[in-house]
DNA sequence: GTAGTCACTATTTGA
DNA sequence: TAGTGACTAC
């Protein structure tokens, strides 16, 4: 390391509390850290202060729940702690898993190519798994049954456990389901016969892997992981904690794991995180030092004390109290409005006001609401005044149709006992076969143990299915003989023009064919960035693992939605109070606070289930720098329906001296509403091998690429970035393909280095 | 095998 | 209201 950087200047810009936390390596550290607190500054800090003082990069494990937080630490641990930050082991929960079980996951049984099967595969296998037990999807609810065995999982109940269990039995029988912990064995015994894994198994099965220990596998990793952080702690559940003890606790273990999380921001037990883990903590690790981060430094007075009023409500939490050293600030706008679609009116036209008062920009401002059905009057209100927005929450690329089917044909390639993947595909493109063969396979299949590509490869047919079956076998084997010979990006070309996908949206010759064939062709650009990425790889940075189909392929299944957009054009954001969590805005609406909505009636019998709704609100409201707007109105459509809610309980909550009250919407009108198109034309990539020498190649950072700037990609060479839409795909003109039209890059996986302006 | 119709339901969501 | 899934008719 360079001297400059064994320096700790770092340490001078935090407070007391801040620094101790940062600087007390060694033994259990609890920080429990309130809203606007530095919370990701000490993580960042702390894992710059290890490599400061010469704890080898590899040996830091810092797990995050979102593929946002963890990228957002990764790079501000390099600023901090520059070269060797890369090398350290940082991301989610389940990408670091998954990459430890790429490595080992034939030591229990499972192919080291494991497909992961997401929430749709897990969904349609349950279906699958009903009708073969032939009972009825209505009372076997899909999601309902999913739930319970992710939270079975979740809790290291196996199958068999839970057909043990009276209690479990007795659950069912009263809700109608007699038959689930059938299900649930069939469920897993499906996953383990396709070589997949669901979201619940990527931590289920390394708990196995750890608890098992073959070949001392633990051991090893025990040795290697010597300082863990985990961000959030307070959204892990048992079985993450049982993974995270498995790392720690062992003979003569220095037991360094440091956890972050605030009890108040705990908003996810629907989905198994349970506060007790915090509890547990500190029965676990009695030598635990905790540190409290109370400090805010996001918003102004008025905001943090509303924010401490509501919370003071819930009884059960970690004493604590924040507090800013900022001024008074405006105090908080409560509106009532008389309809919903008013209340979208007074938003729209409070947004336009405050953007000239406090001259703030669009990205400044965010509505916050309780359910995703309330963005439509925001959204017409905003489109009318053309403000430009964005909703967050909406469907992922890799999640549409035609971009699923292409990912289906990919999967098969590399795993072929993938059934989820094939019935996606066998018939499709229509070839013909129906779903009274596919279930005569499936029968088969199931009778014999197979999965079903093994079941087609054995077992005769009658010779009419005979001859689709075989076409369509021999055109995955094609598949998988290019997938094997190949790299990712031609084996994936070859896959997509083979299925018969590119001639089937060819020929419907409609725009909305033309923009599935732009999707595909971005997913194809995507593979092509992600396999041309190789060139760094040195065996120790976990990001850049061998660019084959399979590693792309976990990559982009452990993504979402949130994950495709940077910090990015001038827009207002739309979003649910659930995936505000740890962004802040300027100014913050905070719409439908009424009863039944916020919070839900869903949660009003139940005093734990309040007390989340409550700790959502100070979750809501503590995203706010400077203005924070409260709105709810006398009645809105719910279901088709007009109905009429009281204020919310929680506004109630804050005292009068921090709140400012306006009655009913004002009526300023803003005219001219004009919608400005944004569309960008997908053209297929031609392959031009353009090298630019590696050694010369130092790649910028993604967040660093904006419009305009001149950039150098390893392959193009020189170009230009026209613009960058909202999936943080670039378009860019690149000097050396004049004449043919513009590339559209897809920054999460291109390497584009800047060029100086000058 | 598929297109069209009817009936039903209805938080929050990461990976 | 709006989206989904099952059922019916061709």
């Amino acid at each position: 390391m360079q001297e400059m950087e064994l320096s700790t200047n770092y340490l001078d810009g935090l407070n007391d509390i801040q620094r101790q936390a940062v600087t007390t390596l060694d033994g259990p550290v609890m920080v429990i850290a309130g809203p606007g607190s530095g919370k990701t500054r000490v993580l960042t800090f702390r894992i710059a202060h290890l490599l400061k003082s010469g704890v080898p990069p590899y040996q830091i494990l810092a797990l995050t729940f979102t593929n946002k937080a963890a990228r957002e630490m990764k790079e501000r641990i390099e600023k901090v702690a520059g070269s060797d930050a890369y090398k350290v082991w940082a991301g989610t929960f389940h990408s670091i898993f998954a990459r430890i079980l790429r490595r080992e996951a034939h030591r229990i049984g499972y192919p080291n190519d494991f497909s992961i099967y997401d929430t749709a595969d897990s969904k349609s296998l349950i279906k699958g798994i009903l009708k073969s037990l032939s009972l009825n999807v209505k009372e076997y609810n899909v999601g309902a049954v999913l739930s319970r065995i992710s939270s079975s999982k979740s809790n290291l109940i196996t199958p068999k456990l839970y057909a043990a269990n009276e209690e479990f039995l007795e659950h069912d029988k009263m809700n109608r389901r007699p038959m689930l912990y059938k299900i649930y064995e069939m469920y897993v015994q499906k996953c383990k016969r396709a070589g997949a894994m669901d979201f619940d198994d990527l931590l289920l099965q390394t708990f196995k892997l750890l608890y098992t220990n073959p070949e001392g596998v633990r051991d090893r990793y025990q040795r290697q992981f010597q300082y863990l952080l985990v961000d959030e702690f307070q959204d892990t559940n048992f079985l993450q904690y049982e993974i995270l003890k498995l790392f720690t606790i062992y003979q003569d273990s220095p037991r360094n794991l440091c956890i972050v999380g605030d009890d108040a921001q705990s908003i996810y037990s629907f989905r198994g995180a349970t506060i007790e883990n915090i509890l547990q903590f500190e029965h676990d690790f009695p030598t635990l030092q905790t540190f409290k981060l109370e400090q805010n430094y996001r918003s102004t007075s008025h905001i943090v004390q509303a924010a401490n009023e509501v919370i003071s409500y819930n009884k059960r939490q970690i004493q604590k109290k924040i507090w800013t050293s900022r001024e008074d600030g405006n105090k908080i706008k409560l509106i009532k409005t008389m309809t919903d679609n008013e209340e979208g009116k007074r938003v729209a036209d409070l947004i336009i006001e405050q953007k000239n008062r406090y001259s703030l920009s669009n990205n400044q401002i965010a509505i916050l609401y309780r359910t995703n059905a309330q963005s439509r009057v925001f959204e017409e209100h905003l489109r009318r005044y053309n403000i430009p927005y964005r909703i967050y929450g909406g469907l992922s690329f890799y999640q549409r149709k035609e971009v699923k089917d292409v990912i289906a044909y990919l999967r098969m390639a590399v795993n072929s006992k993938d059934d989820e993947a094939l019935k996606r595909i066998i018939n499709y493109p229509k070839r013909g076969i129906g779903q009274t063969t596919v279930n005569k396979i499936t029968e088969v299949a199931d009778a014999n143990e197979l999965s079903i590509w093994q079941c087609l490869s054995q077992i005769e047919f009658s010779s009419a299915a005979k001859k689709k079956l075989v076409d369509f076998v021999s055109i995955i084997r094609a598949c998988q003989d290019k997938a094997a010979k190949e790299d990712a990006y031609k084996a994936a070309v070859y896959i997509v023009k083979r299925s018969g996908i590119t001639e089937l949206l060819k020929a419907e010759n409609s725009i909305e064919a033309d923009n599935r064939m732009d999707n595909i062709n971005a997913l194809l650009d995507g593979i092509q960035q992600f396999t041309e990425d190789d060139v760094l790889d040195d065996g120790e940075d976990i990001d850049n693992q061998e660019r084959t189909l399979s590693n792309f392929l976990q990559t982009i299944s452990l993504m979402t939605d949130a994950d495709q957009d940077e910090e990015n054009p001038d827009t207002v954001t739309l979003l649910s109070v659930h995936s505000a969590k740890g962004l802040e805005y300027k100014s913050v609406f905070v719409v439908g606070c009424e009863e039944n909505l916020f919070p839900s009636y869903m949660s009003l019998s139940s005093p734990d289930q309040l007390d989340e709704e409550r700790r959502l609100f100070y979750v809501a409201i503590t995203r706010a720098e400077e203005i924070l707007t409260l709105t709810y109105a006398n009645s809105r459509y719910q279901y088709g329906n007009m109905r009429f809610n009281d204020p919310s309980r929680f506004l109630e909550e804050i005292n009068d001296e921090n709140i400012e009250a306006t009655i009913t919407g004002g009526r300023k009108s803003f005219a001219e509403p004009k919608i400005l198109g944004n569309f960008k034309k997908m053209t297929p990539s031609k392959m031009k091998q353009l090298a630019v020498d590696p050694k010369d190649f130092k790649p910028s950072k993604k967040s660093d690429i904006k419009v305009g700037q001149r950039i150098l990609h390893m392959k193009f060479g020189e170009g230009l970035v026209k613009s960058i839409d909202e999936r943080s795909v670039a378009t860019i003109s690149f000097d050396a393909l004049k004449g043919s039209p513009d590339k559209r890059i897809m920054l999460d996986y291109a390497r584009l280095q800047i060029l100086d302006e000058e």
